[in-house]
DNA sequence: GGTGTTCGCATACATCGTTCGCGAACAACG
DNA sequence: CGTTGTTCGCGAACGATGTATGCGAACACC
């Protein structure tokens, strides 16, 4: 783990101007990563395994990608290119309303995105236009600079948590967890806890809360 | 990655009640492993540096401990045992602020520790303890159960992202990532980027806004 | 056709989580 | 006190990981 002194992949060019030409780019290698990930699971995505899905030795990628981390980056920032941008509305709450909406839908679409995003969020040349167009639709907003990225932190970690909760219930996980919580209600201490297995089920079909909490927690941020 | 048929780890019985007894407990391999956690990262957890730290085998503590994920879950745990839960005030927003707060000051504590409650929230013995204080806290509160369960969930996570962001600025990382920020600005596009930077440095000290964003996304899942 | 540079990649290394198998240690029982 | 049943500690091994090294082959340019 030395200090890492190079500057982020997309700084770095992708391709030498002499030697020999590189025989794939910098988008294949993270196309077929993606789809390996949307797929296997991130897990899936190791050196070997790509390489082997593009056909070439595990060496090679280090030719495209300092380290796998940067290949993370790469991931991350492609799936930034799904994102529809329409010019602001006006309404600065519905735009990022919009915004999240978008988001989630991407993430459900690569299982994989909300882990990485609120573990190592990462702003490439389409995580940049993403930016551009949140700071436009806050152009006109008050408040500072500095609070309006944390707002787009936020609004990208806020999403990505939802997501991660709502594939988290029908995993195999839950059930453990459930069981686990049964248990200390049916020990005596925590009786609060034993309310919630006590209580009716609810008649009415769960409400999305995303938009609601989303909304007032960038008014929490921008003051 | 078999189906995990074991229940969690707190169901499974520390010490058999025959044979040869253990040399050491659950709670002094996660001590263990917290301290070597705090001091190198989570990364230096790994089952051979902790048995090296205990003086042990590395296959022995699979006598105590089935996959190395428990043994996170149990550090996490473990760290839940810090809080000081006195009894509700009456009001609710104040007292879950309170546990916001004590949750900060224990994830500065423990580093790695806001990384694993985002991508693993996991409840043992002393998460269950905080779950009932929080419930106990929001006991007049007319919300239903499941969204009172939600509002807990996203006091952690809340929390960790804020502790994880302010960890993250110093790191050398924020370094790269503000130079790629920096060229996208230079490149012309995304002007509104650019205005982040050619904005005056504000005189205002940055104010805590953890307060003001988890009251009022709080209230977005409370309804 | 050299020449300079990069590319592809086989190989190797350190480390990881985890399994296997067995001798030793202990509790309970006679 | 010996026997028996069971668990414990752990050396060794397996398969996998990310990455470093070194070198022959491939290409662009002069």
């Amino acid at each position: 783990m030395a200090g890492q002194r190079e500057p982020v992949i997309w700084l770095r060019p992708e391709q030498a101007q002499v030697g020999r030409p590189a025989e794939r780019s910098r988008a294949e290698i993270t196309a077929v990563a993606v789809e390996l990930a949307d797929r296997e699971g991130l897990d899936a995505v190791s050196m070997r395994r790509v390489a082997a899905a593009l056909g070439t030795g595990a060496a090679s990628l280090y030719r495209y990608v300092a380290t796998r981390d940067d290949l993370l980056d790469l991931m991350t920032d492609s799936t930034a290119a799904e994102y529809d941008l329409p010019a602001p509305s006006g309404d600065w709450q519905a735009d990022l309303l919009r915004v999240a909406e978008q988001a989630r839908h991407i993430m459900r679409r690569h299982p994989w995105l909300p882990g990485v995003v609120i573990t190592r969020p990462t702003l490439g040349p389409n995580g940049a236009d993403l930016l551009e167009h949140v700071l436009d639709v806050l152009a006109d907003h008050p408040a500072q600079p500095a609070r309006k990225l944390e707002a787009f932190a936020i609004l990208n970690a806020l999403t990505a948590l939802f997501v991660q909760n709502e594939a988290a219930a029908d995993a195999p996980g839950a059930q453990r967890q459930a069981a686990y919580l049964r248990h200390v209600a049916q020990a005596g201490h925590h009786p609060r806890v034993a309310a919630l297995f006590t209580t009716p089920p609810e008649a009415d079909p769960p409400t999305d809360r995303l938009p609601a909490v989303l909304i007032r927690a960038l008014a929490g941020v921008l003051g």
